[in-house]
RNA sequence: GCCCCCGUAGCUUAACGGAUAAAGCGCUAGCCUUCUAAGCUGGACAUAGAGGUUCGAUUCCUCUCGGGGGCACCA
């Protein structure tokens, strides 16, 4: 059930119906919401994109489209209204079928299959294992879970990854630091250096590791030591990362993807001789490089180093045709902060050139910063100054916490404020939409032992102008769904939410419900929808929908 | 130097090129002997600046000014 989408339909027969030729290059029927009801419910200004192509007047155009639209059931009544556009309006009685539509489809309105089973990969977080998660990455990771309900909503395939960098230089300087950390506190006199990395997680990976065998006699030997455990420490702070985001963040994966599978499966090797039999690969000062200029890049990239170790980048060429041809991902959707963009242009231009089919898509989210009395707090994963989501999601609450991430534009900066978190984390809108779903619950509650009001049906029904709000909000939920599947704008839901739950508030303080030792039958339906999509929403969101409050 | 993102109310943020720029916090005037006042109703306050494209620009283009972030044989 997706009102908007079929109405476009229903337009875009009627333009090909009157101008046949437009079946080649059909023209984007836009609709949209009206600010008030008296343009309509929904509206359409396509007349006027018509105009050069059909050599008439916008309102002629429009005219002409209203007559070959015909009869639509939903619709009451069509408004041409200049410079062209075609307003609608909705009839009450088609409204009034909707609430029982989404009472049967219950968690399933909201579905499509607009995604047609495509296979879409999201990898969100995939922040390095050499810490905990950090505030940082609260982004990535509630949108990236959320849009993944999104997709699955809309009938996508989809694949929910976190791409773990498990080889490489860090994965040494952490068990060093883990190491070092470990013998001083045995006792052992020794430098903490610098280049260790210097948060309290180290000291406590240090306290939960037992090494009676590694006894240091010689200084020389950290090295030899560190790389016969390391790779025990890495798979610690592995276990804490996906612990920290599945249990206590509910921010879930569907596989967790090694970086040094990459190379132990043999698919690094596959893709290097992919590459120099496309004639991509030259050497040069000792190192391997791949031919990026004449794609468009500012310059070639190094994919294996004269020390003969390879880069970062390779693998991540490895891991990116390991999606599109091993695995045959459609679409691919790669969440990163702003500071990887030039990376993140990198990589769509691999894309292009090896000629993936499907689509790699980049979300680059802008930088969060954490304020603390009016000033900002640099973060640092090395300095070990940073907050973990973790504590951020104890503080504030994890609900709050998600919706106050969600509830921005990726493509703004935003600014967290702890000293306000703390303080007005009872102000948070997420209180506000939780609430109304509270005060629907309370009065389902209160229902129960009261009996029913008639529902008047036919001529004797007449909805008043909040229930008619309400409802018209609440079919607007799979149209939301379904263009948030398609332009991954998910701060539009929590935004959504608050409409519904305010809508909600003014139904409630306009019209009783329950009125002595009855209840209104018809708005006790319209209560139950509401409740329906307010859970819904929340649902694909990961939040709570709290009966009490 | 080159590249990316952002500048909207006192603050934090909305608005797929559409109609009267929308919320929360803060400020302010009201509403509880009826379903949860974590609510409702009213008021004051904003598109950084200058051009351009368009019937129509917060949105697209150019420039200026301001803020953030990138430009490795690091990951």
């Amino acid at each position: 059930m997706n009102f908007k989408l079929n109405l476009q339909k229903k337009i875009e027969r009627a333009i090909v119906g009157i101008w046949p030729r437009l079946r080649e290059n059909p023209v984007v029927v836009d609709i949209n919401h009206p600010p008030e009801d008296k343009f309509g419910d929904y509206s359409s200004n396509i007349a006027m994109q018509l105009t050069s192509i059909a050599q008439q007047s916008p309102l002629a155009i429009a005219e002409a489209i209203k007559d070959k639209l015909g009869k639509v059931p939903a619709i009451n009544r069509i408004e041409i209204v200049p410079p062209g556009f075609l307003n609608f309006y909705l009839d009450d009685k088609w409204l009034a079928r909707q609430m029982g539509i989404i009472q049967k489809e219950k968690n399933k309105f909201g579905q499509s299959n607009i995604g047609g089973g495509r296979r879409v990969l999201l990898e969100y977080v995939s922040a390095n294992p050499t810490g905990p998660v950090t505030m940082a990455n609260g982004r990535g990771a509630f949108a990236g879970d959320t849009l993944a309900n999104i997709m699955k909503l809309s009938g996508y395939t989809v694949l929910r990854e976190y791409y773990m960098n498990d080889i490489g230089n860090q994965v040494n300087i952490l068990a060093e630091s883990v190491l070092r950390r470990y013998w001083i506190n045995q006792g052992i006199k020794m430098e903490y250096p610098d280049y260790c990395y210097q948060g309290e997680y180290i000291n406590d990976l240090a306290k939960r590791i037992n090494l009676p065998n590694y006894k240091l006699n010689n200084i020389e030997k950290i090295e030899v030591v560190r790389d016969k455990i390391k790779s025990r420490i890495l798979q610690k702070m592995i276990s804490d990362i996906k612990k920290v985001l599945e249990k206590k963040l509910i921010v879930h994966y569907d596989r967790w993807y090694s970086e040094k599978m990459l190379y132990t499966s043999g698919q690094v090797d596959q893709v290097l001789r992919l590459l120099k039999g496309r004639g991509l690969l030259y050497k040069f000062e000792g190192a391997i490089w791949l031919k990026m200029k004449k794609f468009g890049d500012s310059q070639d990239h190094v994919l294996i180093k004269a020390n003969e170790d390879p880069t970062y980048f390779l693998s991540e060429v490895a891991y990116l045709w390991n999606k599109f041809v091993k695995r045959k991902i459609n679409k691919y959707i790669l969440f990163v902060g702003a500071d990887h963009h030039g990376h993140a242009a990198r990589i769509q231009r691999v894309h292009r050139m090896l000629e993936f089919s499907g689509t790699t898509v980049v979300i680059l989210m802008q930088m969060v910063r954490l304020m603390r009395r009016g000033q900002e707090v640099k973060m640092s994963k090395r300095s070990g100054i940073f907050i973990t989501l973790e504590e951020l999601a104890d503080e504030v609450g994890l609900d709050a916490t998600r919706f106050f991430f969600l509830m921005h534009d990726f493509n703004t900066h935003m600014d967290f404020d702890m000293d306000l978190a703390r303080k007005k984390s009872k102000d948070n809108p997420v209180f506000y939409v939780q609430y109304a779903h509270a005060r629907i619950c309370s009065i389902m509650e209160k229902a129960k032992t009261l009996a029913a009001t008639p529902v008047p049906r036919g001529a004797n029904l007449e909805l008043a102008k909040a229930e008619k709000r309400l409802i018209k909000q609440l079919i607007r939920w799979p149209e939301l769904v379904a263009e948030v599947a398609q332009n991954y704008q998910v701060h539009r839901i929590p935004f959504f939410a608050i409409e519904v739950a305010t809508i909600f508030h003014e139904f409630y303080t306009q019209c009783q419900v329950i009125q002595g030792k009855q209840y209104n039958g018809r708005r006790m339906q319209l209560v139950n929808t509401t409740r329906i999509v307010l859970q819904n929403i929340l649902s694909s969101m990961g939040i709570n929908a709290p009966a009490k409050m």
